[in-house]
DNA sequence: CTGATATCAGTAGGACTGATATCA
DNA sequence: CTGATATCAGTCTTACTGATATCA
């Protein structure tokens, strides 16, 4: 469902209107119900930008986060520790991205039980392409300021600190 | 990756640093990984508070729609428009319900082409439970107050009017 | 031995495309 | 005829479970 719906009333608002004669208020539910419609909206359009790339938004991350290593390399443990996916899915993703030819795999020099993922070439020059679109289209998030771009940053991060992502103390 | 991972550090903001390096600050870069994230780790706690009835978010929420009908049925494509999602998810959506027992397939007396979808009393019987529970667990969103819950269902509305959603008026 | 690393097989859910029968 | 309604077949992506070979 990426195309406009252009309903005449919102329709979160209208299930939470229902919500409320049965169950009392409550903004956590209509809260939950934006959040889950804004990602699917978003993922939607990033993948469409990335589609021409044969990338999606999945793979892109992992491309980019190995341009972030000093040697263009990085075991896949650490992939899916910091792209916070599980690892079979980063087994999957790497996968995909081999038979593209944008990253190859190699055994890990400092540990024989791992593999390292290590970005080809052609792998950095779709990243740079593939960033410029996303840029240009401001991430789908061109509706907002740079001050509400931070708040919903801020406003997240609490929760992922609430799930036990990672440790708050700064 | 429903499991904490308890990083000591902010996966994100570091994802975010190391691109700001690279193609200069962007809040939205931020932005859209918060939201991407919060989404996974809210529908992972959902979706296993609903598990017990072999439920899912989706299935839960075509439930609830139902009920909210004065006769507990709706058309297909009614359900799909209100629930944003695509008519061939809804089909399979009402067929998985349909076999458990939760709703019941119905011709559309007023329209030879169309079929409702009817909520049973088992089906209405489990969603009460089910959103006892949800209730119970704040949706995942305990974390918040009020305010801020409805702080982020005003955010989000302004993107999904500008994704087409529906007409802005009020 | 244990614990970690990565892979593999298989399951499940959801989003989507394209085609089709039915009927307004 | 056209346009809408729902279904069907099949693809794609991701998330996950459980088992396994390898090695620290």
């Amino acid at each position: 469902m990426g195309n406009p719906l252009n309903l005449p009333f919102d329709p979160i608002e209208r299930a939470h209107d229902n919500w409320a004669a049965r169950w009392g208020k409550s903004p956590a539910m209509a809260a939950v119900t934006s959040i889950m419609r804004a990602q699917q909206l978003l993922l939607g359009q990033l993948d469409a930008v990335l589609k021409p790339y044969e990338l999606t938004f999945a793979r892109y991350e992992a491309l980019v986060l190995l341009t972030f290593s000093s040697t263009g390399a990085l075991p896949l443990g650490k992939i899916g520790e910091r792209l916070m996916v599980h690892p079979t899915s980063v087994t999957n993703t790497i996968d995909r991205l081999e038979r593209q030819g944008f990253v190859r795999r190699r055994p890990n020099p400092r540990d024989g039980r791992g593999t390292l993922a290590e970005i080809t070439d052609a792998g950095r020059e779709v990243v740079e392409r593939a960033t410029r679109d996303l840029l240009d289209m401001e991430f789908g998030l061109g509706c907002y300021s740079d001050e509400e771009l931070w708040e919903i940053y801020t406003v997240f991060r609490k929760l992922r600190v609430n799930y036990g992502d990672f440790r708050a103390e700064s």
